[in-house]
DNA sequence: ACGGGTTACACT
DNA sequence: TAGTGTAAC
């Protein structure tokens, strides 16, 4: 599972920044008169005092660990305190713990790139930082070094008995006849200092920290003084340090494959598996894994730190264990509306602060099947493009949990009367939004507009785009950026898929079921706010030639999509004038809002200044993308053709036929123009010459870059409702 | 019948 | 690709 990565041949300079019982902290500085008191944050409090994920160290002294219950604890340590995790929409709620998570990431992203690598830890690369610091103020000319760092534990320093260790310290820091490694190790022990120092002036949180050459040494030395203190590894100490060292405390290395090194290997030290030839390893474990095991125990990882502050997802679950399993599909459904709210809130937030979009909705569940013989056939996990808006999650979610319902229970799924037992209940549900990419705007809106209708083929040189305009052209259907946010979509079809599509429901279920939708759907209305655009405005100037470089690209997906229009929904509308209105006209199944046009001349007036989002400075979101180091292969946005992702297949064949004609043709499809396209559409994005294409005006050019668009006589605005 | 709820990533 | 599995906190 662990990969190698060759370990470039520069000293990099990186760190391991890892907050003390993080949850405990936030708790404490709620509760101040919580501080120094032995403390735990337990989660729901109802069986057996809840169960423990984070534990004070004070409560620590006491044997108090976490995966203890509540009750265990007070046996342990009887005063000590604990505190709930908020409960919202019955579900635990870490919202809280988050953003104090973002507050220390804000601070630590100061002096270098800065990777959140989960709530409470980040690794930072400080070699720039400890270069120039070397080359302009180095620390062996340095008088004074502060308090903090001279508490540093430096591997390997050996402190005879009696000697000062804060002087030994001190010393290692000054030593002007250190190598250029060690020397950088110094700076950064300075760097790091101030940065944790920063944090606890600034968040009242305290954290630890190690300082190596690599991310895995780093991680490893944060771990071996805590809390508050900060641990260095210099390379002369990595051999002595991994030699003992039990195999399971390296990273990746906690689980089953640690526990196969040792049972089947007989490593048991990470100074045991030196005598390994890479070969055997590789052998053993498979060529990656084996090369990344042969570097691991010569203290060699070459990770890089990934610029990235942001989360990639956001998800949103709970489980039901035991008696408390989900038994009917109404109930299954309140809990997913529950998931989905939360998860939606979230989605608008990230939107509103950080100006990113998800794009895949994913429903993940865990099941048992009382009566069965494979009753350890686990539940799918599905997928679906992800449309905004609290409704169309909890929609498409419940979708996405029949689908697998339907597929787990294998179609012989007893029918069930009302609440009557139904042999199957769901333990556990979760719905996650990933493939997060920073909003597009402008007149990425049209493109936007089109997606997830067709399969449009790009004219290639993706990779040389902007990754904002990369991101543009995956967007969800139905969506359009702007401050009023997106159009709330009631297509009918979706409802009608709901009810036909689930024939193994009796009429009470479906009453049930479409009650509580009604109720849920709703949905809230509230805006967006409007520093939704702030931020990209004042930036204007921008290179031309990738604006024409995008509009072409438009341009080309336009083309391809009115071909598939043409071919497959003839019926759909009498004429066929290749013009932009009638394109809009015919291809939308979608209310459209009427602030289109006006929507056009403010991004087109801004289009310079968004397509800049990927560098701006200040922009994080332009930090985030970075990393898609031009992976163009996923660029074109494939995953948002088909509607679902689950096989239309897969539905029974009697049903199919009970549904409506026109859904039926709808459903037919989605499909097919899937199943119809090549594998690699690599070779089709290029072609724009198809005899069919048709040619774009100069006039409807002008609309793609300038938003000079006429009068669409489209859905009426009143359809639309927003959300966020 | 679970420490619980999240994240990330490699594999196929 | 979507879906699965592992690992971590």
């Amino acid at each position: 599972m662990p990969v190698a990565k060759p370990e470039s041949s520069d000293s990099r300079v990186i760190a391991h920044v890892d907050m003390d019982c993080f949850y405990v902290q936030v708790e404490e500085r709620k509760q101040p008169q919580l501080r120094g008191l032995p403390t735990a944050v337990v989660q729901y409090n109802e069986w057996k005092g809840g169960a423990l994920i984070a534990v004070s160290y004070e409560a620590r002294k006491f044997g108090v660990k976490r995966s203890m219950r509540g009750a265990e604890a007070k046996e342990v340590c009887p005063q000590i305190q604990l505190v709930q995790v908020p409960v919202a929409r019955g579900k635990a709620d870490l919202n809280g713990y988050r953003s104090a998570g973002s507050e220390v990431v804000s601070i630590l992203s100061r002096r270098g790139r800065c990777e959140r690598a989960s709530i409470d830890e980040v690794y930072l690369d400080l070699t720039d930082a400890a270069e120039t610091m070397l080359a302009e103020n180095p620390p062996q000319n340095l008088e004074k070094i502060d308090e903090e760092a001279l508490k540093s534990h430096i591997l390997g320093l050996n402190n005879e008995d009696g000697s000062d260790v804060k002087e030994n310290v001190r010393e290692w820091i000054n030593r002007h006849n250190a190598d250029h490694r060690d020397k950088l190790l110094a700076c950064g022990i300075l760097i790091v200092a101030e940065l944790r120092m920063q944090v606890l002036k600034e968040t009242e949180f305290t954290c630890s920290a190690g300082i190596a050459h690599n991310k895995m040494l780093a991680k490893l030395a944060s771990g071996m003084n805590k809390p508050a203190q900060q641990t260095v590894v210099p390379s002369s100490s990595v051999n002595g340090l991994l030699n003992t060292l039990p195999i399971r405390k390296m990273k990746q290395l906690g689980g089953k494959l640690g526990i196969s090194l040792q049972t089947d290997m007989g490593v048991n030290t990470v100074g045991d598996l030196l005598q390994f030839p890479e070969e055997k390893l590789q052998e053993r474990y498979g060529i990656n894994t084996g090369t990344w095991l042969w570097n691991i125990a010569r203290g060699i990882s070459g990770e890089a730190v990934e610029g990235r502050l942001l989360p990639k997802s956001h998800g949103s679950g709970k489980t039901f264990p035991g008696p408390r399993a989900l038994k009917t599909v109404p109930a299954v459904q309140h809990w997913l509306n529950q998931l989905c709210e939360e998860l939606s809130e979230r989605l608008c937030s990230d939107l509103d602060q950080n100006k990113r979009m998800a794009n895949t909705l994913t429903l993940h569940a865990r099941a048992y099947k009382s009566s069965d013989s494979d009753s350890q056939k686990k539940f799918p996990s599905k997928s679906c493009p992800l449309r905004y808006g609290t409704g169309k999650i909890q929609e498409d979610a419940f979708n996405l949990f029949q689908a697998g319902l339907r597929e787990y229970i294998g179609f012989y799924g007893v029918k069930t009367q009302g609440s009557q037992y139904s042999g199957w209940g769901i333990t556990s549900l979760s719905v996650s939004a990933s493939k997060i990419v920073p909003i597009p705007s402008g007149t990425c809106s049209i493109a936007k507009y089109f997606h997830g209708q067709s399969t449009p083929h790009f004219s290639s040189m993706q990779s040389l785009d902007n990754v904002n305009a990369e991101a543009t052209l995956l967007l969800p259907p139905g969506v359009h950026s702007g401050s009023e946010c997106y159009s709330e979509l009631n297509s009918p079809k979706a409802e009608s898929w709901i009810e036909d599509t689930v024939p193994d429901l009796d009429l009470q279920e479906q009453k049930d079921l479409s009650s509580s939708l009604s109720k849920t759907q709703d949905g809230f209305t509230q805006d967006i706010s409007p520093s939704l655009l702030s931020g990209t405005e004042g930036c204007l100037e921008q290179n031309q030639n990738k604006q024409e470089r995008y509009i072409t690209k438009v341009e080309g997906q336009f083309k391809s999509e009115y071909k598939e229009r043409k071919g497959k929904r003839v019926k759909d509308k009498g004429t066929e004038t290749p013009s932009i209105l009638e394109l809009f006209k015919s291809y939308n199944p979608y209310p459209f809002g009427s602030s289109l046009s006006q929507e056009l001349k403010k991004t087109a007036q801004g289009t310079g200044a968004r397509l800049t989002i990927g560098h701006a400075e200040e922009n994080e979101v332009g930090k985030e993308e970075k990393p898609m180091h031009g992976s163009s292969s996923r660029d074109e946005g494939d995953g948002r053709r088909e509607v679902w992702s689950y096989n239309i297949d897969e539905i029974d064949p009697t049903v199919m036929d009970e549904l409506p004609q026109e859904i039926q043709d709808e459903i037919k499809a989605w499909v097919q123009p899937h199943k119809w396209r090549p594998n690699n559409n690599t070779a089709r994005r290029g072609c724009s010459n198809d005899a069919n294409d048709i040619i774009l005006t100069s006039e409807t050019r002008n609309v793609l870059a300038f938003g000079n668009l006429p009068d669409l006589d489209l859905a009426p605005s009143s359809d639309q409702a927003s959300f966020c």
